[in-house]
DNA sequence: AATAGAATGACTATTAGG
DNA sequence: CCTAATAGTCATTCTATT
């Protein structure tokens, strides 16, 4: 576009169409010379507020935005909140191209003082022939918007919509399935009716039960069931609820605050306290390590912790290995580790392994001493990662490592904001501070990294492939959309880190290891164990998704397996009968690995973190189930 | 039908700053 | 020591577009 002239020019490359009356743009551009009724709005936004309005408002003038924007804009969000003026004047930017014929008459009400959000969507809905119909609209508009509630109850509840997101990992028809199998059976009615009535879930009383054998003392339960459910267990001493579906939800929240209000003041008053709070000790011992390295990082062998002790009825053979995300609820992993027993975590994150972050929480039985890294360790910057993207990386923009890579990705839209952002400010040395915060703030939360002159994309699902450890192509083809390549690596394991971890037992099990391989994904653990040089003489691979199971058999054929390779799609049907089955057939398993659904446990789940007892996140209690199972049935298959 | 884009905050750990 | 601000997170669901 023309760089040829001053500012001016540049205001109108921005917003071409061509019914735009230049008689618009020539007012707008000229309020401070030529003050039109039309414009008489911005004038006074201007001239009103004072200095302080005008150096905002000079200051995004500066970058090349159209005074009609800025002073529109400004007038909406007022003037405190920068960032959040630069994101509207974006997204406004964008979106204009589709419709902005409407500047005048838009103008005109948004002058009245009315929102510009109401005042687009009327004007899109009833056209701009009509003032006085659009001034009525607006008026009824925003009375209803302003009574009480939101005006979207006309969406009817679509059947197909809420199958759409059942191809994969989702479709779980859990509610149903969960409620049959959660019906008490008989024996232990009473205990179980006991504890969900003291405010326990009934999937985690069960397994309670099921572990302590059925005529295990109430107060054993209890205690078994852990720490964290004592806090709600003083929520129940209220009226006890039938329905824990709704109840638990409104009982969570209320525990959350309960905490932060009590416990949080009485936390650092716990060491003048004696014989109080024995509870609270084992809480605060499961607090996440600075730096995030568990028992060490094959770069900083300093810190090395060769040895821990572990509980008994913990140590393998059979080995397992289990993980999650670290920053789960308060409590989950209190749970997990409980039930693993009595096992503590190891949190790594992955950002000592590769360019990208990725903090995880294991929980395992192996030994940690002699561990040895993949070859060649993995690039573990940004820019040694990507050697080509530096020539385009800004010298303002101080990332070295990538945040978490997740399921979804930064859309066109979103980098196309960012260019004309940086575009904006281009007559500068750097962009100003306000432009820099927006676009930083955009790259950390979407992983954006710098592919050209002032030019952002997101990671290929390629690259993600490489970060994460997997060989290149590992999920591409073999009817496998773009969408489930990013979803399916943003579920999986960095490789590295496993094999790290996984390492110790090349020299345990020279000849290969059996493998049960739970919620496999993408197959992290079997990359990682073969990566090692350990051979795979068994895997039993249970995974629900089917493209992930493809892409599972697809890298075993391609890498010329040797040993058998048996796929399900069911934890649940892995059972003591078919346990028998295969270990009578093929020998016990050495290593049970698994990473039970982070879904209701992650941070980004804004729609249904529920913590362990999630529908999803739940089916942990059955890594723990089948673990527990091969645990009891190994010694006879050795 | 399939896909991309966008809207949807809470929770927790960490750092900054008195 | 405290509080306040900041940063980051293996996501779900609806809508518009192709």
């Amino acid at each position: 576009m023309g760089d040829d002239s001053g500012l001016g020019s540049d205001n109108i490359d921005w917003n071409t169409d061509d019914e735009l009356e230049i008689e618009g743009f020539h007012s707008s551009c000229s309020t401070v010379s030529n003050a039109h009724t039309i414009t008489a709005g911005s004038v006074e936004a201007r001239s009103f507020a004072g200095p302080s309005n005008t150096k905002v408002f000079d200051n995004f003038i500066s970058m090349g935005f159209p005074a009609e924007v800025v002073s529109k804009v400004i007038q909406e969000y007022g003037e405190e909140n920068e960032d959040k003026l630069l994101e509207e004047i974006l997204t406004y930017s964008a979106s204009s191209s589709a419709g902005p014929s409407n500047t005048k008459v838009f103008d005109h009400f948004i002058s009245m003082g009315f929102r510009a959000e109401v005042v687009s969507k009327v004007i899109q809905e009833y056209g701009e022939e009509n003032k006085d119909k659009l001034l009525e609209e607006i008026l009824t508009y925003t009375a209803l918007e302003s009574s009480s509630q939101q005006q979207q109850q006309q969406v009817e509840p679509d059947p197909t919509s809420s199958e759409y997101a059942g191809s994969s990992w989702d479709d779980l028809s859990d509610d149903d399935a969960f409620s049959d199998d959660e019906m008490p059976k008989s024996g232990d009615d009473d205990t179980l009716l006991a504890l969900v009535k003291m405010g326990f879930k009934e999937q985690e009383a069960l397994v309670a039960i099921e572990r302590l054998g059925q005529d295990a003392s109430l107060d054993d339960l209890v205690d078994f069931i852990g720490v964290a459910q004592l806090v709600k267990a003083e929520d129940s001493l209220l009226p006890p609820e039938d329905k824990p579906q709704s109840s638990g939800h409104s009982k969570l929240k209320k525990r959350s605050l309960y905490e932060y209000e009590v416990l949080g003041k009485k936390r650092p008053k716990v060491i003048e306290k004696r014989g109080v709070c024995e509870e609270d000790d084992e809480a605060q011992a499961l607090n996440l390590p600075n730096p995030m390295v568990g028992f060490g990082i094959p770069t900083e062998p300093s810190s090395l912790v060769t040895h821990r002790r572990l509980p008994e009825n913990a140590i393998g053979p059979p080995y397992f290995y289990y993980e999650n995300v670290a920053l789960a609820p308060k409590g989950v992993w209190q749970t997990i580790s409980r039930f693993l027993y009595d096992v503590e975590p190891e949190y790594v994150d992955s950002k000592y392994f590769c360019a990208a972050a990725r903090k995880r929480g294991y929980i395992h039985n192996l030994p940690i001493s002699n561990r040895f890294p993949l070859l060649p360790l993995p690039p573990r910057t940004i820019h040694d990662a990507f050697p080509l993207l530096r020539r385009w990386w800004p010298s303002w923009d101080p990332r070295t490592n990538l945040n978490c890579l997740q399921t979804v990705h930064g859309s066109a839209r979103l980098t196309d904001r960012i260019r004309k952002a940086v575009e904006s400010c281009e007559h500068l040395e750097e962009p100003t501070d306000v432009v820099k915060k927006y676009v930083l703030d955009q790259c950390r939360k979407w992983n954006l990294v710098w592919v050209g002159k002032n030019k952002v994309a997101p990671l290929e699902p390629d690259e993600v492939e490489m970060l994460l450890g997997f060989p290149r192509n590992h999920t591409r083809g073999g009817g496998i959309s773009r969408t489930d390549r990013f979803k399916s690596l943003g579920n999986s394991f960095q490789v590295d880190t496993v094999a790290y971890h996984l390492s110790v037992l090349k020299e345990m099990y020279p000849d290969g290891v059996n493998l049960l391989s739970l919620f496999s994904g993408i197959g992290g653990a079997e990359v990682a164990l073969h990566r090692l040089g350990i051979p795979l003489k068994t895997v039993v691979s249970v995974e629900k998704s089917e493209v992930n199971r493809n892409i599972v058999r697809s890298w075993w054929e391609q890498t010329n397996q040797k040993g058998n390779l048996i796929d399900m799609d069911d934890v649940q049907q892995l059972d003591s009968d078919r346990l028998e089955q295969l270990m009578s057939i093929y020998g016990g398993f050495d290593l049970i690995v698994g990473g039970s659904p982070c879904n209701n446990l992650a941070g980004s789940n804004r729609v249904s973190r529920n913590g362990l007892e999630g529908s999803e996140s739940s089916l942990f209690y059955d890594y723990f189930r089948i673990l527990d199972l091969v645990k009891a049935m190994a010694p006879r298959f050795r």
